[in-house]
DNA sequence: GTTGAGCGTT
């Protein structure tokens, strides 16, 4: 059956103030969580607007889901449902169609049979199956307050068509040899800033950085 | 000063 050896719920929509305690807090009155989490990015070490509550009972978990989805914490919706396995997403190739894909199953029903579990994909501006709410053809246009950019982390720039990876923009290409790199300096260009020191979350810019007179 | 539609880390 679908039954899997632990409950597991992904909390989206969660408020950037949000956290951990916060989901323990809103969850837990509905069975006993093995933990509760919030993601947090792990560059900026900030909430990442969703997270995790894992319940020791199923009844919890569905309870939970069907209550707490759509429900609004901290002042946001957040949304409630089974979360996917570990492994899918990340280092596996299991899934990544939720990858801005607007092409996903319109076998869901939210209210209906939620068995199956795992990703989703419809219009939260018309509700139609197929796309989504930026991609929503209804009139319009994109909608989005922030203009409507797909990644936040890849972002375009420079139109090589592209790029590879969310976190890596090694995009270098003739980039190379038109702007003098040489030096053993490492490629600092900006968008390096994930890619330049592995010292910790936060930029570490101490020893031999400073300039000041 | 920030981010907003989707699955984490130990």
């Amino acid at each position: 059956m679908s039954e899997e050896l632990e409950y597991r719920c992904y909390i989206g929509g969660l408020s950037w103030s949000t956290t951990d305690r916060g989901l323990k807090d809103a969850f837990e009155k509905f069975g006993h969580l093995l933990e509760a989490k919030v993601v947090l990015d792990k560059f900026s070490g900030r909430s990442r607007g969703f997270g995790f509550v894992t319940f020791d009972e199923k009844q919890a978990m569905e309870e939970a889901i069907e209550a707490m989805n759509g429900m609004d914490l901290d002042g946001r919706n957040i949304i409630v449902e089974k979360a996917q396995p570990q492994g899918l997403g990340r280092d596996q190739d299991g899934d990544r169609s939720r990858d801005r894909g607007r092409d996903r199953g319109p076998n869901r029903d939210y209210g209906g049979g939620r068995g199956g579990g795992g990703g989703g994909g419809e219009c939260f501006k018309c509700g139609k199956p197929g796309h989504f709410a930026r991609e929503c053809p209804s009139e319009g246009g994109r909608g989005g307050k922030y203009g409507g950019r797909d990644d936040r982390y890849g972002g375009g720039g420079g139109g090589g068509g592209g790029g590879s990876g969310r976190y890596g923009p090694d995009r270098n290409g003739d980039r190379s040899g038109g702007r003098n790199r040489e030096s053993g300096s490492r490629g600092g260009s900006g968008n390096d800033r994930y890619n330049r020191d592995r010292s910790g979350p936060y930029e570490r810019r101490s020893s031999g950085n400073f300039r000041s007179g």
